[in-house]
DNA sequence: AACATTTATTATCTTTTGTTATCGTTTTTA
DNA sequence: TAAAAACGATAACAAAAGATAATAAATGTT
């Protein structure tokens, strides 16, 4: 179970098997039943996890109304970034979309083992780039292409048989658009 | 005039005079007359570069038109991060709007940097960081405000008067509208 | 100075999206 | 299992944005 996570991280760089289990032995394991949170707004963010099992979606609020920025599924890493990067309070909130198994360590933690081991700080910085390329790439496609063609995307994308977990309003969410938009798309791209 | 990179890194971690002194060797200037690139689409994103004179846009092109997704001003970095860090063809272009002069190093001796000293190790580390933050903001910027809401945003930020310096269509490109959008908007609020 | 180019505004028309409400259907949950 | 809540489609209307074109002002060029 354990290895899942050395598996993802191996994505980035190597792990030797002592800089390993100085990682393993301050792993735990936090369930979320569905519609818990991971974190909250408002909180400070101090984890990073592993989802194993389950569905989660990370939203900011905007008067009252929840928008959907991300979605974690299994064997993604999921975390409040910029809060743990920061120190703030975490503007959006992390919630299960199903019930999850996470596996956690603490942010605390990991910069430890980035004090202590090179290979630890330097998947601090594959992390960091990571996430800067991901955000590039949905950055980029809000401001060229259009919810349509946002759509279209996301279908023709590997995430489409994920994604097909989600209520769809969660996708209107998180492609900037309401509900009933989203509807009218999907009914234009059928009609053709 | 060297100095004014050091100032800028170290805004991210301390800079022993050795390790600067190991930056500023290979550093270099470049001139960029107006509507001439620092980087153009296709080509490997190699430099990064502190801008000392002038203003430059990082645009998008979709169908023959140019989407601004940035601006550079004095004393900011530039560089087309994403193409450097995975080495593909930049999907971007930095093109100059006025005159500039920028102080630039190679990615390449960065890297080579990072090698030797842990400071710049951390500097990667907190240069990618500072990165994702940048781009989380915009990207719930685009997300969750309306374009006539980032416009009122961008007007209240510090970026005000170095906005002023660029002509509106770009800022209706930054914002995802079209210029004459912009310029409803405009009339919307100065009516109110 | 004369001309061309760039830039911003405005008007018109069309398309898209938002808002609100209704109506089945499915899923939860008590 | 019965009631409640969540979900998705659709309709009707309002608001906003896109496309296009005309105009005027500012800027650049020769």
């Amino acid at each position: 179970m354990l290895q899942r996570l050395r598996t993802q991280l191996e994505k980035f760089v190597r792990l030797p098997e002592d800089d390993w289990q100085a990682l393993a032995e301050v792993l735990y394991l936090r369930k979320i039943p569905k519609k818990e949170y991971f974190i909250k707004k408002g909180e400070q963010g101090k984890e990073i996890g592993l989802v194993l099992q389950g569905a989660m979606h990370q939203f900011y609020e905007k008067e009252a109304e929840e928008r959907s920025t991300y979605f974690f599924f299994e064997d993604m890493l999921v975390t409040a970034y910029i809060s743990c990067l920061t120190g703030q309070k975490s503007e959006l909130s992390i919630q299960a979309l199903e019930d999850c198994e996470v596996l956690c360590f603490k942010y605390a933690d990991w910069l430890q083992l980035g004090q202590k081991s090179t290979v630890y700080q330097q998947l601090a910085c594959k992390l960091a780039e990571y996430i800067a390329i991901g955000l590039e790439e949905r950055m980029v496609s809000l401001l060229i292409h259009s919810p349509e063609e946002r759509y279209l995307q996301l279908l023709a994308s590997n995430k489409k048989r994920i994604m097909a977990r989600i209520p769809q309003h969660y996708i209107a969410s998180y492609l900037g658009i309401t509900p009933v938009s989203l509807s009218r798309i999907r009914n234009r791209i059928t009609q053709s």
